[in-house]
DNA sequence: TGCGTTACGTGATAAAATCACACGCGTAAA
DNA sequence: TTTACGCGTGTGATTTTATCACGTAACGCA
């Protein structure tokens, strides 16, 4: 899959080289997997991975996956900002998806507001066994 | 804050050591500074920490924060098991919370189904400001 | 041309987590 | 009692993840 120019951000060279190697991609990237993969573009350091990928998640482009410690490109519609991103990871195949869902961002806005909260960011991580694994399951 | 010998499941000595440590501190603790904590008991190398913290993850008395790579006691009630689990995280004093929130729970159970995924465990993380900080904002 | 800002390159280092292997200690089978 | 095994532990090395610090190059703009 590629991305529309049109709707693309004024990109780094390294960002767009980090978001083609992330893109191009089924399952999450770990950082370090990204510096492997762009080698050959000459990309050396560990720096210039990390940076594109701040840059990117600043963006809005790119989400961190705390849990596997690995990135994703943002599918989500972009026209409302989303404060909360919703992560499904399958633990068998590796697998990530983000979806939206407005009942549980609804629900999240709740919940800052019973705790007096200002909630900036949220991010549910759900983790278990995709569809697919699900069926071929021991 | 001291706990109930009662419902205190077999723990092993570091688990015991780790589980104070944890709980006798406002904030959420990292291993590493665990590890400085309970060096004057003895503990001198990182895995003995990373050793309890397993155990106590399993024994579903202590959590981890992803976001910030620190642990925290659980304190939900542990009468019916939670597969979600939501925190608050304060970015302004770096104070964490666990709440509970059914409406959540049922809504990532929702979204579980609705991508006929097979949820094992879900964690919410909210960042923001803290009642108190948000009052204390400039 | 000179100046400031932004991106980039690079080596070192820090922070977080795991591996691998050995030892002690209880306990249950022989 | 002795042997064998599991489990928790101790320990040093190593891997993985992320950041710091500093210098240089590229670009926009007065």
């Amino acid at each position: 899959m590629t991305r529309d120019p049109e709707t693309t951000l004024a990109l780094t060279r390294n960002e767009e080289r980090v978001l083609d190697a992330l893109a191009s991609s089924e399952k999450p990237q770990k950082a370090y997997d990204l510096l492997e993969t762009l080698k050959p573009q000459g990309v050396k350091a560990p720096m210039t991975v990390y940076r594109a990928l701040d840059g990117l998640t600043e963006k809005g482009l790119v989400h961190k996956i705390d849990a596997l410690n690995a990135y994703i490109v943002c599918e989500s519609d972009h026209a409302h900002d989303h404060a909360s991103q919703i992560f499904v990871i399958c633990r068998n195949c590796g697998d990530a998806r983000e979806v939206d869902d407005c009942g549980v961002e609804a629900r999240v806005k709740d919940v800052a507001e019973a705790n007096a909260f200002a909630l900036a960011d949220a991010r549910l991580e759900m983790s278990g066994l995709c569809a697919a694994c699900r069926g071929a399951a021991s």
